[in-house]
DNA sequence: CCAGTTATAGTCAACGCGATTATAAGGCCT
DNA sequence: AGGCCTTATAATCGCGTTGACTATAACTGG
C-alpha cells in the first residue's frame, strides 16, 4: 500500500504491450457420425474471431458471436487455453489466442450458412478405438521408433521412445484416451503431421493418415478432445450434448464417441442408475431395433449437488 | 481455403481490439508455516507484470520476469485462467490478465527485496482444517443462512441454501478442499469478503476473518489453491515443493498443508511406496526427534512413465 | 413361431483404500 | 541406566467399488 514504486507494478511501465486477442472456439455436438467438430472454410478451420470490447467477458463474447455466425445455442462452455507463442501465425504479427471449448446439441446445422460439422476423427484416425485398435497404429509405431533412434544422444533416444511408447500404447501397454494432446504433439514433433513442415522444417516425411488444420487448430482440438474425455470422467457434461429425452443406450453411445473406447454396458448402467443422474419418464421409445427402451432426462436437480467426485463414468483401467 | 470472405476471418476485421495483457503468478511453496504464496506490498497482491512482447511465449515471459523480480527459481508452471471482465480492475481501462500456478521451494526468501512469502490461510482461514474444523465455520453458517433467506423468490433462496451447504459442509456433509474457489465466490456473492463492497455494494456486514488483497487477486489465490488441490491427487508435483532429500512423513506434511487436511499416515505410505514415486537414499536423519527416518529422493525416471492415472493420495472422501 | 436385437437385472471376484494394531529405534528426562 | 516420549515402519482386517460375466425380458421381422 504505501510502497508506490515497488518493482513492477503491472501496466506503470509506459511500454506499449498491446497485443490483439482472438478467441478460437471448438464447438462440440455429437451425432450418429460421432463426434463433430464445429468448423469453416470446409473443415480447414475453427471459427474463431476477435475480443470484442463491448461485451461483459470472454466468455460472453464468444458465447455471443458463435451463435450469431451459427445459430448454435451453446450449453456448457469452457476455457481451453491461451496461448501467445511468437510464430504461431507464421507472422510477425503478436496475437494472444484463447481457446475455449463449447458443447451444444446440433440442432439446424448449417442453417445460417457456412460452417459445418466435421468428425474428430476426420483430424485423428488414430484416436478412435471403438472397433478395436486401428490398424494404422500397427504402420505408425515403426516410424515413431524410427524417428527416437534419430536422436543425437542415447538420452534422448531412450526418452523419445518412452514418451511414443507411453502415448501410443506400445509394447502391449494400455490405451489411454486422455493422451489425445500427447499424441498429437509427438507426431508434430515427430514431423509426422502435415502442419510440422510449415515451420520449415522439410524433413517432410508422407504425413501420417488425418486431416491438417490451418495454424494450430489441430492442436486446439487435440486440446479439446483431451479436456472433453478427462472431464466427462467426473462432471455430468454429457447431458449438454443429448436431446431433452434419450435412452440409457444412447448416453453411452455418446460417451463412446467421445471417449473413443466402448464401455461395458451392464457397468455403465449401473453407474448412471446409482448417481441419480437421469430419472424415467416412464415413455418408452420402439426405434431402437429390439425390445422398446425406457427414455430418460437428466436430472437437473442433481447438477450442482454433487459438485465434484460425481458422474463417474468406467473408463479406469483397461 | 477458396472462400476467402467467408463470415469471419479472426482479425479480417479493421475496427481495433487492441488490450493490454497482464500476467499475474500465483508463486507457491511450503515451509514450517505451512503453504506460502508469494506476494508484494506487505501481502496485498500478487506479483504482476505486462507481458513483454520480445518473449518467445506467455510462461517464458512470466519465467523470465518473477526469476528476476524475486530470484527465485521456478519449477512447475501451469497456467490457471484468463480474465477480461470489463471492471475486473474497477477502471475502465482494458486489461486481460493471464494467471499463473508457479511451484518453488522458497530458497533465499526476500533475498532479493521485496516480494514476501505469506500464508494462504492467512487470506483463507476457513480452508485449513488440518486441525479439525475451524470453529469460525460456525459463525460462518447463519451467515450464509441468512443470506440465503435473503434472496427474493423461493427458488433462489433454495439454490442458494443448497450451495452454501455443499461448499461449506452444512448439514453434517463432508468437507471437500477442492472447492475452495467456490467458497470464495459464495462468500463474494454473499457480500461477507470485503472486496465485495468495492463493486458499490456497500451493504457492508463485518467481513468473514481473513485478509483481503487489492483488485481480484484473492479471487486468483483461490483458483490456484483449488487447481493445486485437485492436481496433487493425479499428478507428482508436490515434488516441486520439496527438497532434494526428505522423509516420508515431511512429504505427507506438505501434501497434508496444501489440501489443508490430516493424511492416515500408513496409508500414505502405501500408495507413495507402491507408485515407486521416491526412492531410498540409504541415508537416514536424526533431526526428526524420534527414530530416525529413511531420507528418500524424487525417482525422476518415473516422472513421464506415468503420465496420468498416477501420483493418487489418500484424499478420496470423507 | 423362431431368430435376432435390444433392454434390464443379478452375480462373483479382484482390487483399492480407509482404519487399526503392532513393532522397531532413536532422544530426553529423571 | 531406565522409563517414557517421539517417530518410523510393517502387517492386517474389512468394506465398498467396479470390471467381467450370465441370465432373463420384450419387441421386430421374416
Amino acid at each position: 500500500m504505501d510502497q508506490a514504486k515497488g518493482p513492477r507494478k503491472g501496466r506503470a511501465i509506459g511500454k506499449t504491450n498491446d497485443v490483439n486477442a482472438d478467441l478460437i472456439a471448438v464447438v462440440v455436438a455429437v451425432n450418429d457420425a460421432g463426434p463433430c467438430v464445429l468448423t469453416i472454410e470446409q473443415g480447414a478451420a475453427l471459427p474463431s474471431g476477435p475480443f470484442e470490447l463491448a461485451h461483459r467477458s470472454l466468455q460472453s463474447s464468444l458465447r455471443a458471436w458463435v451463435e450469431l455466425q451459427t445459430g448454435q445455442p451453446l450449453g456448457y462452455i469452457e476455457q481451453l487455453y491461451t496461448f501467445a507463442d511468437r510464430d504461431r501465425t507464421g507472422g510477425n504479427e503478436r496475437v494472444i489466442s484463447i481457446s475455449y471449448l463449447a458443447l451444444t446439441r446440433e440442432e439446424d446445422a448449417g442453417a445460417s450458412g457456412r460452417p459445418s460439422w466435421t468428425s474428430w476423427y476426420d483430424y485423428f484416425p488414430w484416436e478412435d478405438h471403438r472397433s478395436g485398435r486401428p490398424p494404422m497404429l500397427e504402420e505408425l509405431w515403426p516410424r515413431l521408433i524410427e524417428w527416437a533412434q534419430g536422436a543425437d544422444d542415447g538420452a534422448t533416444r531412450f526418452d523419445r521412445r518412452r514418451r511414443a511408447a507411453v502415448a501410443f500404447a506400445m509394447d502391449d501397454r494400455a490405451w489411454n484416451e486422455e493422451l489425445a494432446l500427447q499424441r498429437y504433439e509427438l507426431l508434430y514433433e515427430a514431423a509426422l503431421v502435415e502442419e510440422a513442415k510449415r515451420g520449415g522444417d522439410s524433413a517432410i516425411l508422407a504425413p501420417v493418415p488425418g486431416r491438417s488444420m490451418s495454424a494450430d487448430h489441430r492442436r486446439i482440438l487435440a486440446t479439446a478432445i483431451a479436456r472433453l474425455r478427462s472431464k466427462i470422467k467426473y462432471r455430468p457434461v454429457v447431458f449438454e450434448l443429448m436431446p431433452p429425452l434419450f435412452t440409457l443406450l444412447q448416453l453411452q453411445r455418446t460417451v463412446e464417441a467421445l471417449s473413443g473406447r466402448l464401455i461395458n454396458k451392464p457397468n455403465f448402467r449401473r453407474l448412471i442408475g446409482q448417481q441419480e443422474l437421469v430419472e424415467k419418464t416412464g415413455t418408452t421409445t420402439a426405434e431402437t431395433g429390439g425390445r422398446p427402451a425406457q427414455l430418460y432426462r437428466f436430472h437437473h436437480a442433481i447438477l450442482d449437488e454433487r459438485p465434484v467426485a460425481g458422474t463417474k463414468l468406467p473408463l479406469a483401467r483397461a
